[in-house]
DNA sequence: TACAAAGTATATAGATTTAGTAGACTTTTA
DNA sequence: TAAAAGTCTACTAAATCTATATACTTTGTA
């Protein structure tokens, strides 16, 4: 499961990139448009501006935006951002790798090559799903449900 | 992430169905042989039994056996006896489902929608996946690396 | 028939992680 | 210069996970 900060993390992202060229956004309006808890989201969008996806602005009329175009963003970088690995076991991770303790050959672990193809398969949705994506995805979704 | 307990639980059905068809195994075999903290391992055993996947005989010369055959226990099963979503949301979750809190339209949510298709992606696999196939990958493995 | 082997059942402790809160500080604009 | 808005660090409460403890029941066999 996804933690809370990793959720909040997209859809703060995905709000931002509706808001992409626009002037910043505040914080307080993110966390209320998305019923996120106005401190946690603080953190969080420190971190992604920490990390270089986002720009913020002190002071009056000031916010947080996207740095790169929304089409320039993978949700799997969020996931690894936020801390959540993208892997079901610590020893198939490629950025949170573990050794499994409880495994005595890694190379021959039958359980560990199911898995691996698991993060495969999660990782190649993941990285080629951008906040664009997902924008247009709601926009499809949207007319589904209207018609 | 998985827990310890839903791997384990997955590792003491792999020895287990290598087993298949013996007399049945004891709890101290499984737990040494794979590196299993032997009290853990007996409540998870219980719950796989209490689930109808192993039997069990006490006394002397007693121990866990599979019911059925390795063939016909797939990995998700697993996952779901010991608490483990395979959903990353849980708005996406089959058997664990909850509404997400934050979320105002679950119909036209795109990040929904994108772990939807990942949740259905690994849901293939391990749904796809028995016992027996993760001894014979296993087996493979070993032929691979002695080559 | 008594004893040892082995599973059953429930409770609880300890550790870790997650989620959220608090508060004091800095920068910017009007 | 006051209000708006982000920054930074610390802390706490709750949940969950992992593991251990203890007492009990069943079964085989000497």
């Amino acid at each position: 499961m996804l933690s809370k900060k990793t959720r909040y993390a997209i859809k703060a992202l995905v709000v931002l990139g509706k808001n992409f060229g626009e002037a910043p956004m505040q914080i307080s309006k993110i966390a209320s448009d998305e019923h996120i808890p106005k401190k946690f989201l603080e953190q969080i969008l420190l971190d992604l501006r920490n990390a270089g996806l986002l720009y913020s602005k002190k002071g009056a009329g000031g916010g947080y935006g996207l740095v790169k175009d929304p089409a320039e963003i993978f949700v799997v970088q969020v996931l690894r951002l936020t801390g959540g690995p993208v892997a079901l076991l610590p020893c198939v991770s490629l950025n949170f790798y573990q050794k499994c303790d409880e495994c005595s050959n890694e190379a021959t672990c039958g359980v560990r090559d199911v898995f691996l193809e698991v993060r495969n398969a999660t990782l190649k949705i993941l990285s080629e799903t951008s906040i664009a994506d997902v924008i247009r995805r709601e926009g499809l979704l949207i007319e589904n449900t209207e018609v």
